[in-house]
DNA sequence: TACCAGGAAATCG
DNA sequence: CGATTTCATGGT
């Protein structure tokens, strides 16, 4: 974790990383706001900020930023403090399959998101496909978003803040491609924007009561909980389960048919304080492989 | 056309 | 209580 730090006129280079490869960090399904260039580089938004992430063989090039906003925010955001090749050692001790997921996603990453950013958008995700719950995200960022500038030819804005959804009615928010899911978004975007429940204060409790906290959104079920604490309050002990994970999990530990209760209690025997993680490497190898779709066990 | 998607809420037995 | 059904929408 001996980074070398360079900073050049709006950029800033990173030399030694270790565990960092971006279609491994962008394509895992833990965000929805990156999105791949002709070169390979990827752009995006956070934080109120457009940034564009590159790679080649010994360097991770952060373009478009400064030193100050990289100390500030990118490396917390890229958790560049954690040391990952301990995590997958440990979870590759006495398991064939933690071994075989964690090199094949070897450079994953989980990004520390916004906590707002991150429940509404899981609110979105629930029961529909990565490129459609993108397609929603970026229409309510487009509406309701800041204009932050272009990048590249293109426009950005940023993720709707609350206190702008909160005052929209369902119908509008529904022409977001939404369905259903609009009631949630609006009722959620008042809670979050009255401070009914302070959304940034939650990663301060234990994962179970920041987990019963979420479940009180409207929209949000174990499921889209989990995947807030994970990817935005470093709850790595949590464990997400959507239909990819239940596949994988019954294609390689369980039998078919196995409940929600058994497979999360066998997850936390198995993997423990590092289950977040083993489900990303999890999830990523299933998607990539479609494990459990095409070819059934 | 029928089925599925990073599920949750309502309803059933 | 656990198990099943319903809920919009777009892609295949």
């Amino acid at each position: 974790m001996d980074y070398n730090i360079k900073e050049n006129n709006g950029q800033v280079i990173l030399e030694n990383v270790d565990s960092f490869e971006l279609s491994h960090i962008f394509e895992c399904g833990q965000c929805f706001r990156w999105n791949k260039e002709l070169d390979g580089s990827y752009t995006g938004v956070a934080k109120g900020r457009i940034l564009n992430v590159q790679k080649n063989q010994q360097q991770v090039i952060f373009n478009n930023t400064n030193l100050e906003d990289f100390n500030k925010i990118w490396f917390d955001y890229f958790d560049l403090g954690r040391d990952y090749k301990s995590i997958k050692n440990a979870l590759k001790k006495n398991d064939k399959i933690m071994e075989e997921s964690t090199d094949y996603g070897y450079g994953i990453r989980i990004l520390k998101q916004d906590e707002w950013e991150t429940l509404l958008s899981f609110i979105i995700s629930s029961n529909r496909g990565i490129s459609l719950i993108k397609k929603s995200i970026e229409a309510l960022a487009k509406k309701y978003g800041e204009y932050l500038g272009t990048y590249n030819g293109r426009e950005y804005y940023d993720f709707s803040r609350p206190e702008a959804i909160a005052i929209k009615s369902i119908d509008e928010i529904k022409q977001s491609h939404t369905g259903y899911r609009a009631k949630y978004i609006v009722d959620t975007s008042v809670i979050v924007a009255d401070k009914q429940i302070d959304i940034y204060a939650l990663k301060k409790l234990t994962t179970d009561k920041a987990r019963t906290q979420l479940i009180r959104f409207p929209g949000v079920g174990p499921k889209v909980a989990d995947c807030i604490l994970l990817f935005s309050m470093y709850k790595s002990d949590a464990f997400p389960i959507d239909v990819w994970v239940k596949r994988v999990m019954e294609y390689f530990y369980l039998p078919e048919g196995t409940s929600m209760k058994d497979i999360q209690e066998f997850a936390k025997r198995q993997f423990g304080q590092f289950g977040g993680f083993a489900q990303q490497y999890l999830f990523y190898y299933a998607r990539e492989l479609g494990i459990g779709k095409t070819n059934k066990k």
